[in-house]
DNA sequence: CTTGAATGATAGCTATGCTTATTATATGCG
DNA sequence: CGCATATAATAAGCATAGCTATCATTCAAG
C-alpha cells in the first residue's frame, strides 16, 4: 500500500484536500444552504457593490456562462439580484441582497473556522509554506502556458 | 487587490491549485482523450487488474454511482471491459484493455512532467512540506466529523 | 452612417460528482 | 425454507464548470 505516490500524489492530494474542506464548509454552512461555489462569488460580490457579470468571471477565473448559471441560483436563493446598467444595454448589475450582506460576516467566520481546522497541527512556517506553494502551483501552470489555454493577450 | 485573502485563501487555493493542475494534465493528454477524473480511474484499474466496481468506488472515495457513469465513458472511448464475475451475478469486474495497458507508462510519465512544472521553484522541503500538508488537511476534515458526514462505523 | 469586430450574457451539450431511490442478488437468522 | 438485511450497480435529478454557438449591443474604422 506503500506506492511511489509522490507523482500520482500531487494531483490526487489537491482534489482530496479541496474536496475535504468543500465538504466541511457546506456541512458547517448548511443552515444557510450556500453552496462553496456560491460562498466563493458572494465574498466578490458584497466587496464590489454592483458590477457585470464578466467582472466576476474575471476575478474568479470561471466562464463567463458559469457566472450566469451561478447567479441564476443565488438570485433564486435570494443573494444577488441583477439589474441594467443604464450606461450599457448589454450589462446585468449584478448586487448582494440585504440578507446576502447581513449573513455575510457570520459564514465568514465559519470558514475561518474551517480553515483553522483544516490546518490544525501545522506550524506557523509550515502554514505559510503551504499557502504560497499553492499560490506558486498557480503561477507555475497559469503563466507557462506550454500546449494549449492560449492566453495570447 | 491585496485583502487579507488568508482566510478566503486557503478554499481558494485549492481550488484553483486543483483545477490548474487538472487543466494542465488534460491539455497535455489530449491526444489521449482522457480527462484527469479518467486517467485516476485508470490507474487503480491497471493496477489492480479486475475488480468489482464498488472497490474503485472505496479506494477514490467516491460514490459508486459517480464509478459507474465515469466507467460508462472510459468503456465507451475503450479504456476498460465490464464482464460478469461468475462468483456474484451483481458484480461487474473491471478490466483495463490493452489500449489502457500500452498507454499506461506514457500517460503517467506525463503525469509526472506536470507535477514537476507545478512544483517548479519549490525547494525540496518546501515540495515535502507541501504535499504532507495536503495530507494533513484531508486527515483533519476526514476523522473530527463535527457536523454531519456521519461516520458511524 | 455602415460595416465589422469585440463584448456581455445566455443556451445546448457534456463531464464530474453528490443525494436519494430502485433493482437484483446474496446472505444470515429463525 | 423464507424473510429481513446488506451489497452491487444503476437511475433520476441537481450543482458546478467547461466548450461551442448565438444574440444583442457597443465601439472602432472607414
Amino acid at each position: 500500500m506503500l506506492m511511489e505516490n509522490t507523482s500520482q500524489g500531487l494531483g490526487l492530494l489537491l482534489h482530496d484536500a479541496a474536496r475535504t474542506v468543500r465538504r466541511r464548509f457546506e456541512v458547517r454552512t448548511a443552515e444557510f444552504g450556500l453552496s462553496s461555489a456560491q460562498w466563493r462569488m458572494m465574498v466578490h460580490v458584497c466587496k464590489m457593490g454592483g458590477a457585470p457579470q464578466s467582472r466576476f468571471a474575471d476575478m474568479l477565473e470561471v466562464e463567463p456562462i458559469s457566472v450566469s448559471r451561478l447567479l441564476d441560483r443565488m438570485e433564486a436563493l435570494g443573494w444577488v439580484t441583477r439589474g441594467p446598467d443604464p450606461a450599457d444595454r448589454r450589462v446585468r448589475m449584478v448586487l448582494p441582497t440585504p440578507k446576502a450582506l447581513a449573513a455575510f460576516d457570520h459564514i465568514k467566520s465559519v470558514a475561518d473556522d474551517v480553515y483553522a481546522e483544516a490546518l490544525q497541527g501545522l506550524s506557523l512556517a509550515e502554514r505559510q509554506t503551504l499557502l504560497t506553494g499553492l499560490g506558486r502551483i498557480v503561477v507555475n501552470l497559469s503563466t507557462a502556458d506550454p500546449v494549449g489555454t492560449k492566453d495570447t493577450k
